[in-house]
DNA sequence: GTCTATAGTACGATAGAC
DNA sequence: GTCTATCGTACTATAGAC
């Protein structure tokens, strides 16, 4: 349960977050929801409106924050091989899961163009990211003249969404790595 | 609903795949898998102990027929490369996700070490395929010396799951096309 | 083997007291 | 703003008639 010190809206949004990565929206109660956050009904139709109005704030925050960690170290130091190494290599939960990449495989996000938003713009606009990078790396000659900036962002944006599925299947992170270290490897050679 | 000259227990089982394909097994009820089968409650618990019984049926046969399928293409004609890029070009239903990929991010199946089993099972065995024609290739100087067959073998499994979502994020199978492509690129040079 | 009836719990939402 | 009480429906499962 979260501090006091966290506002009722807060630690309902918070909650929310944490119980969507876990759980997904359709496995998501808002009697759940209101355990966690140690809150009554009343608060949470009170700040919102429902569980779909409560839980597009959530993922409003979550894929900022993923947008956020990712421009990070695509934008930071190194050549466009090292940027795009450090996006794969970064530190993740790897087990967890995607928070925003999860959510595609619920049935009532993508059934509402609301909730699925979000998560549509997020990764399109890393995959913008490392596109441009690509292309840079192209005329650096560090990349092959023949490779798609925006092809080989959505390899790389997969790589890693995959990566998740084969190590959840298998229970272990080494799945995930495997498949970054094989992409690598071709984008070196 | 299905024609009733499927038996009940058959009628269940294929209820139960449409229904982990679409929703998952959290979203997923008794109540919809009976109304699908044209079946009442007694029929399920007679031919099954409940919920998770009938889900691992569905289950198993869906890795079994998700495995044939990658199986015919893999073993089929053509150079190392062409198995994988057939493998990768297959006829899919993007937008419909992976019916048993989907099934990693349903914390109920990931709770379950024999829900689990034949998800882990299904991917482990294609990605042993694809890495042994990536070794192949490699006899044949069609892929570099310096790749190994197990993490391409990740990187091809993971970009075609990883697809899956980016597709879905965005309501477009043509995110999925483009990380074939990248992939298919890098594959070549 | 299949059905309906029913159980007990949880779902998502509303009402109204404080 | 927050609480509890309550609504009507759906959940997973069992019982027992046919």
């Amino acid at each position: 349960m979260y501090s006091r010190r966290m506002s009722t809206s807060e630690r309902l949004i918070e909650s929310t977050r944490e119980l969507l990565w876990e759980r997904g929206y359709v496995g998501t109660s808002p009697k759940a929801i209101l355990e966690r956050a140690g809150a009554g009904q009343g608060s949470m139709y009170h700040h919102f409106k429902g569980k779909p109005d409560l839980a597009l704030a959530a993922i409003r925050r979550t894929a900022e924050e993923l947008l956020a960690a990712a421009e990070a170290v695509l934008t930071g130091p190194g050549t466009p091989y090292e940027r795009i190494e450090a996006y794969l290599r970064r530190e993740r939960d790897v087990l967890r899961g995607c928070p925003v990449g999860r959510l595609t495989m619920d049935p009532d996000i993508i059934a509402s163009d609301e909730l699925r938003a979000p998560v549509d713009e997020t990764l399109d606009r890393i995959q913008e990211l490392i596109a441009g990078i690509v292309e840079e790396g192209k005329e650096l000659g560090q990349f092959g003249p023949r490779v798609d900036g925006e092809e080989i962002a959505a390899t790389v944006l997969a790589t890693v969404q995959g990566g998740y599925v084969l190590a959840r299947a298998s229970g272990s992170p080494a799945a995930f790595d495997a498949g970054v270290r094989g992409l690598l490897s071709l984008l070196r050679s």
